[in-house]
DNA sequence: GTTGCCGCGTGACAGGCGTCACGCCGCCGC
DNA sequence: GCGGCGGCGTGACGCCTGTCACGCGGCAAC
């Protein structure tokens, strides 16, 4: 099906092939057939913000394709990337089950389809389908879970290269490809954008790039990075 | 009713009192009743590890009375202080719920009555009875948001300064007690606990008190403190 | 009393990293 | 071509804060 930004759309979630893989939307058909009848399918452009930190909530957004930044600010404009959300994850759900504004903002990094669904519908949704309200627990207990891992890196790194080496770790078993020379991961953030997840500044990345290059750690070509002694970077993380 | 710890106990959920205000314990007789069914009540001395992080999830607890510490520690034996969990919060809900290893540890920091439910019984309440998976979704969300103001806690701040009066302040709005001299608070935390809150040492816990002292922002009287310059204090948290 | 331990206060010192500043490169639009 | 801009590389500098070290006071055990 042809589409504006070159991705699959996908208009139909009982249909949906990636539904088995993806932990929220595998529920049962009945409660599929009321996901498909109150959600709003869109697509949206790199760059469009979900919704912002502080904003009353309208309701969730569940990732069907693309990749979403989860951030916070300070009120002096330093910005943290809280989480990179992949396919399948549910966005804004705490704040819309608490009816608490949203405690972070979205924004998209690259062409996504996402289903809104609206408040009043998503907490009928829960109340009415147990096996939905049982998924959403899951959600959430894998958000917690996610947010006690960023918690322990910010909290209990001894320093910033300590911090650098575990999202390149993390980022190895996640989107990793085994090459016989290394692992390579592609990195689709700026520096600057590495240094938000980390709580740090860009000049302090380009410099730990740079000693890790010289270390002979890994290779930078273009956007990828190319891991070249894995065990090195494990020795420095002891979080 | 008499007990070792000098604290009242309530072996019922249904009679207890308590239910009405705490988030989690407030819902259907029916719930309630399974709830009195599963549950094991103990009470706990000051000190007690009811579970530690990356053990097997046995179940969750419901502190009923009692304060407990939630902490995380790096394989060098630093140690960070994640919450301090009040009564009516259900502990190991995330781990119990995807049957992961917890991903903290808990300990009572005083004497403290807790209901324990095994993983088996709390996942099969959860499946039947809607309203308490509700509750449960409920509090993960609190759960998650509080995680996602601690990230923004440690993540954010400029300085150590700024952390520490941030959790001045919100002890401030938790247990303050309002005096003409100004706001009130009893810290029954050491500083090495302070420290382990905010990610930093006892000696620099130490000194910012200090400073803040000289400052005539507070008064620190055995282990109470009194803030009397509080809007000093919030001009400089600016997260 | 005295011994030991724990929590607190403080000084000295080094170094990591934030900040500012500048230059380079590649890309896009016109 | 050229100007502008966004992303990156790097140097200089200074401060914050972690680390080590030591002393003091209170408290419990004996």
């Amino acid at each position: 099906m042809p589409s504006p930004y070159n991705i699959e759309i996908q208009n139909n979630c009982t249909a949906c092939s990636r539904s088995r893989e993806q932990l929220f939307c595998d529920m049962s058909p009945a409660a599929m057939q009321t996901l498909d009848a109150i959600k709003f399918t869109s697509l949206y452009p790199k760059g469009s913000v979900l919704f912002v930190e502080g904003e009353e909530p309208r309701g969730v957004f569940i990732l069907c394709s693309g990749r979403v930044k989860l951030t916070t600010s300070s009120s002096e404009g330093r910005t943290l990337i809280v989480k990179l959300a992949e396919p399948g994850e549910v966005l804004g759900a705490s704040a819309t089950i608490l009816g608490r504004p949203y405690e972070v903002s979205a924004e998209t990094l690259e062409p996504s389809q996402l289903n809104f669904i609206k408040r009043d519908d998503f907490l009928r949704f829960l109340g009415t389908h147990a096996d939905a309200c049982m998924h959403t627990a899951q959600q959430l207990s894998e958000k917690y879970q996610a947010a006690q891992r960023e918690i322990r890196s910010l909290g209990l790194a001894q320093s910033t290269s300590e911090k650098l080496g575990k999202l390149l770790l993390e980022w190895c078993d996640l989107h990793g490809e085994v090459t016989p020379k290394g692992t390579r991961i592609k990195v689709l953030l700026t520096h600057e954008e590495v240094a938000q997840m980390i709580g740090t500044t860009r000049e302090t990345v380009t410099r730990l790039l740079s000693e890790f290059k010289r270390k002979g750690i890994l290779e930078v070509k273009g956007s990828t990075i190319l891991i070249l002694r894995k065990p090195e970077l494990e020795k420095l993380v002891t979080i």
